[in-house]
DNA sequence: GGGCTTATCGCAATAAGCCGCAATAGTGGT
DNA sequence: ACCACTATTGCGGCTTATTGCGATAAGCCC
């Protein structure tokens, strides 16, 4: 299988934790805490502890298949690193998150590479604002 | 003296701590933790507790005295609110913070306004990456 | 298949932050 | 100056996210 072999290419190992923190952030379809994770493989795995994911996770990282970002709480979030790169909203006000074209962020990433000599990773950490919908609430009340 | 009355017309009042807390974000150059400053106070004060550092923050934070911000750890940091807003730039790779005018993250802030009815809060989270200064040094190792 | 190295694991501990509560102390009124 | 009212404090304990450490087991060599 050719993610075991990548694996033990960088002088890992694959274990079953480690196949299982794989598998469980294939199926999550968004954004998830790496206690979301554990949380599920513990429903059939109690034995495997929150660590082993925190560490699968960052191991997994560095091999370049998963993600992390950060939304507006202090909370890493995760997700497979195969689906495109993508910036992230959040809601402040009723939490709601949304990906955004990392092509919207293009402008801004190159006016502070030109600018300021500094190289952004805009879709490392979520924008925090308030979306349509609470936007409208709130105006009508 | 003006903040004083401002606390007491919203039904608060100065306390020693309160005073300390706010000398203390006076003096801090940067952008520090709520740690941080307790262990400032607590080197005079020791009898202060972290938690009343913790609560005047947010306290003062809902008069807009200071503001808090998101660097690229999961740890708080606070500063005056009354220096001009700003955006922040960290360096993923030595940690250096920089201020960045806001005026720079209009443009962006226009276009989620206009395109997704988001109202974005571009000064709260830092955006992270790598430094000129970093930059250079490994494109030149 | 058995032994050896060391990556990985599970458990216990830590770090950041928050909460309830009884005691304390600003404030406004007298 | 004193009182009553209640915001605020310090303390202890709790929660959540993450890390240190000794025990375990994956993968390589024979």
């Amino acid at each position: 299988m050719e993610i075991d072999e990548r694996l033990r290419a960088s002088g890992r190992r694959m274990t079953v934790q480690r196949r299982l923190v794989l598998e469980a952030l294939q199926r999550a379809r968004h954004h998830v805490t790496a206690d979301d994770i554990a949380t599920r493989i513990r429903a059939r795995h109690p034995q495997i502890d929150p660590s082993t994911v925190y560490r699968n996770l960052e191991a997994l990282e560095e091999l370049g298949y998963v993600t992390h970002s950060h939304f507006d709480d202090r909370v890493t979030r995760w997700h497979r690193a195969d689906a495109q790169r993508h910036g992230h909203l959040v809601c402040r006000s009723c939490g709601a998150e949304q990906e955004l074209p990392i092509e919207l962020l293009e402008p801004l990433a190159r006016r502070l590479r030109d600018e300021h000599g500094f190289r952004a990773d805009l879709a490392h950490s979520a924008i925090v604002g308030i979306c349509k919908v609470c936007s409208n609430v709130s105006s009508v009340q």
